[in-house]
DNA sequence: CGACGGGACGC
DNA sequence: CGACGGGACGC
């Protein structure tokens, strides 16, 4: 979650200055959290590691500056040693430092009860012999608790087969940022605080000589942690993943999976590309605007050689539903502070491979090597297909039950038949998911986990909304089949207050009832919440405010909805919709052209709710839930129908470089390499492919059949989109509309969003830069909207799959 | 099982 | 309008 360098290195100077901390310091959380190590900060977050779920920032991140406070006193002078030293005597004890890891009582009681607690890879946490012994042991400098540790393990795993036990349960985490001169003393240790390590490897430079010490602060080195479990490592991460650093450190140890691990593991992540952020803004203010949807991962804020922010970074979920959710809610609606133009977001491209570093050309189709790209990232492959299929809002509704409603349970268990998108469904599903966010997104975490509203904070401010912050709960509610571990964790996070915000809007969902509008509200959250209850069968058009809507609420919501809503935003929205579109879409032939793919997409959604795709054993795939994909509709360009049987989530895709990725729309995972799965599904169905032309009957063949039985049906059922023309009723409706909503939107939003959290702020760093002419601009913007989705195409077309 | 350099789309 | 930091597998 919230890793950021700790103010020192990721805080552009500036931060210090103009934008700095305009909310003040925290409240009370931080007299001993250092900035650094903060997750240890007290005693109490030591002993329970697992509960990290209050946000972890140091609330100065942007402040660390002057001010603020220093670590622990240093009083900004942070000799390393001195940080050092300090690091660790905020831990634990100092004299404990290495034993205490080890030690009994927190080590057990942390790790057992929430890991798995049945096994516990070692037994030597309890029994006497200290790590230090064997650091100090023999070989002191390091592995000599490998072979221990390993052994160990085996014995647990004794029904199978060392290797398997070992190689596939082993969670190896890359950690970054280490100082050359650490050694594994220093570096097991917080490490040992969430799950047992069993193993520490010390990078040494490779090339350059093998030596770590280079004195130079420059370039840190690496290593190389293992857990016994995926969960231990995911602790790791979110405690210490841009949140502690050791001692001669610069700045946070950078924490996550090394590459392949994620894969290998089956854990996805949903990341997501933010543009517009104001260069002001530090990682924990795009984290607060974040994390109103669901627990961030992680943020990170491009910056140039200075260090300044470029505008636009990278915000990660665990869960798709969030970051869609995320999307639905601040895309093209929420402005930061200070900036003209609101929030783009959409799911990232997949981070371009660079030169040195992939090991197998990311064009090859090698099943081979283990993945050298991590990222599963997120995206979408099909960018043409999306952009063809647009956005029916009436498709819209029940893509996103659909496709949100994650839980295989759903799907399987209720609409095992037909995956009709019922009447039941979707305001729950969608509502629950998009929008949610009825926190205030600037929110911040301060509230959150001091559960009071500040006074500093402003009358309006967040408290004020009490409106269901369904983000939380509704997460809950409809992300069992998940990974489960977002939501839990971002309830947890939920001050009293939220909480109680979270049941209403449960009762809400079920209930279908509309929360309470608050003028408060920031227009992204009343835009949220007006799509949540819009009414499938409107077709309302993201300009249009769905009058026609049934209940009273939904006419409430439809009137404030285009009150706020600005033209461009509109296109936005749309834009995001798509991109949401592709996410739910479960290409399934690999083989096929983007187009056929996107009749593939039907076929596999009718297939999907006759069977659900086992097929998604892929990667990871497993534990997540098959999410619908929208078919798309038909663009004018192309259509060859064709339907491939689906078996298999992957599809091939090639980025805008001209590489080849492969992308589960099932997990939203994408890697360059080409997944075992779709080799071997291209294997058993060459011929399918070769038959798409419409025969969508073709498809009941045999073998896919049973994946397909329910296909004419829900073909119909399935909404259809009209892509295109849809966009283009909202331009159009933009260029009609444009100055009414324009004004007033911006400046509600304006005050209720940006400054809403951040009140305090204003004077400081950002600008202030009230929406004057925002119709003016109109077509700029609208521009700008649509550029995206332009740009899709463009990148989808020239590089065409078949390429 | 490949493996350098240096430069890096187009709008 | 901004697209991935910076390090990467020793034994």
């Amino acid at each position: 979650m919230d890793r950021y360098r700790g103010g020192d290195r990721y805080n552009n100077p500036n931060d210090s200055q103009p934008y700095r901390h305009p909310r003040g310091p925290p409240p009370s959380r931080s007299s001993n959290d250092s900035p650094i190590n903060r997750h240890r900060g007290g005693f109490s977050g030591n002993r329970r590691p697992f509960d990290n779920s209050p946000p972890r920032y140091a609330l100065n991140s942007g402040g660390g500056g002057p001010g603020f406070r220093p670590v622990d006193g240093d009083g900004g002078f942070r000799p390393v040693g001195v940080r050092n030293a300090r690091s660790y005597n905020n831990n634990n004890n100092p004299s404990s430092e290495f034993e205490v890891p080890l030690s009994g009582p927190r080590f057990s009681s942390d790790y057992e009860v929430p890991l798995s607690g049945q096994k516990r890879p070692f037994d030597f946490p309890g029994r006497g012999g200290s790590p230090i012994e064997r650091f100090g042991g023999g070989g002191f400098e390091k592995r000599s608790f490998d072979g221990d540790g390993y052994d160990k393990r085996h014995g647990d795993g004794g029904n199978f087969s060392r290797k398997q036990s070992d190689g596939g349960n082993l969670a190896k985490l890359f950690v970054g940022s280490v100082p050359k001169t650490a050694t594994e003393d220093d570096i097991r240790p917080p490490f040992e605080e969430h799950g047992n390590v069993i193993e520490v490897a010390l990078i040494k430079d490779k090339r350059t000589g093998q030596q770590q010490g280079n004195t130079v602060f420059a370039s840190a080195g690496c290593c190389f942690i293992k857990y016994a479990t995926s969960e231990e490592a995911d602790r790791a991460i979110r405690a210490l993943h841009n949140q502690y650093t050791l001692p001669g450190g610069v700045g946070p140890i950078q924490v996550r999976y090394a590459d392949g691990e994620r894969e290998r593991i089956g854990s996805v992540e949903f990341k997501l590309f933010v543009g517009s952020i104001n260069k002001q803004a530090t990682e924990k203010e795009v984290e607060e605007i974040f994390s109103s949807y669901g627990r961030v991962e992680d943020v990170y804020l491009m910056r140039d050689e200075m260090k300044q922010s470029r505008g636009c970074g990278f915000v990660k979920y665990s869960n798709r539903d969030v970051a869609m959710a995320a999307i639905n809610a601040l895309n093209g609606i929420y402005t930061m502070r200070g900036c003209e133009q609101p929030l783009i977001v959409r799911f990232a491209d997949p981070k371009r491979p660079r030169p040195g570093e992939p090991r197998g050309s990311p064009a090859s189709g090698g099943p081979g090597f283990g993945p050298r790209i991590p990222s599963p990232g997120i995206r979408p492959p099909n960018y043409g297909e999306a952009m063809q299929a647009p956005v029916n809002q009436n498709a819209w509704h029940p893509m996103n039950q659909q496709g949100m409603l994650p839980s295989d349970v759903s799907m399987h268990n209720k609409q095992s038949s037909a995956p009709s998108f019922n009447p039941s469904l979707p305001q729950l599903s969608s509502g629950s998911q998009i929008i949610s966010p009825l926190n205030k997104p600037n929110q911040s975490p301060q509230q959150f986990s001091s559960g009071m509203a500040p006074s500093n904070v402003r009358p309006s401010g967040p408290g004020q909304l009490q409106a269901p912050n369904s983000g939380g709960q509704t997460q809950a509610s409809f992300s069992q089949g998940f990974s489960s571990q977002p939501m839990a964790g971002y309830n947890g996070m939920l001050p009293p207050q939220q909480a109680q915000a979270q049941a209403q809007a449960q009762g809400v969902a079920s209930s279908t009832t509309p929360p309470a509008l608050s003028n408060n509200m920031p227009p992204h959250v009343l835009t949220a919440m007006m799509n949540q209850y819009q009414l499938p069968n409107q077709q309302q058009q993201m300009v249009q405010p769905v009058h026609q809507s049934a209940s009273p609420m939904a006419q409430m919501l439809s009137q404030q909805k285009q009150t706020l809503q600005a033209s461009y935003q509109s296109s936005q929205q749309a834009f995001s919709q798509l991109q949401q579109q592709m996410q739910l879409m479960q290409p399934s032939n690999p083989s096929l052209t983007p187009q056929q793919n996107l009749q593939g997409a039907r076929l596999q959604q009718s297939s999907w709710a006759g069977s659900v795709p086992q097929t998604s054993a892929t990667s990871g795939g497993s534990n997540v839930k098959p999410t619908d994909s929208l078919p798309a509709a038909s663009v004018a360009p192309l259509m060859p129908p064709a339907g491939g049987p689906v078996k298999c989530n992957w599809t091939e895709h090639t980025s805008p470089d001209g590489y080849k990725y492969y992308y589960n729309s099932t997990t939203g995972e994408s890697k360059w390499e080409k997944p075992e799965e779709l080799a071997l599904f291209e294997q058993q169905k060459p011929q399918e492919q070769l038959q798409q032309k419409q025969q969508v009957a073709s498809i009941q063949q045999p073998h896919s059949q049973t994946n397909i039985q329910s296909l004419p049906n829900q073909q119909t059922q399935i909404p259809q989109l009209q892509p295109q023309s849809h966009l283009q009723t909202q331009m159009q409706a933009q260029g009609r509309h444009p100055q009414q909503l324009q004004p007033a939107v911006q400046s509600s939003s304006y005050q209720n969003t940006g400054v809403a959290g951040h009140q305090n702020m204003q004077g400081y760093g950002y600008a202030q830069m009230p929406v004057a002419g925002g119709s003016m601009n109109d077509s700029a913007r609208y521009q700008q909207g649509m550029q995206g989705p332009q740009d899709w195409m463009w990148k989808n077309k020239t590089t065409g799959p078949g390429a």
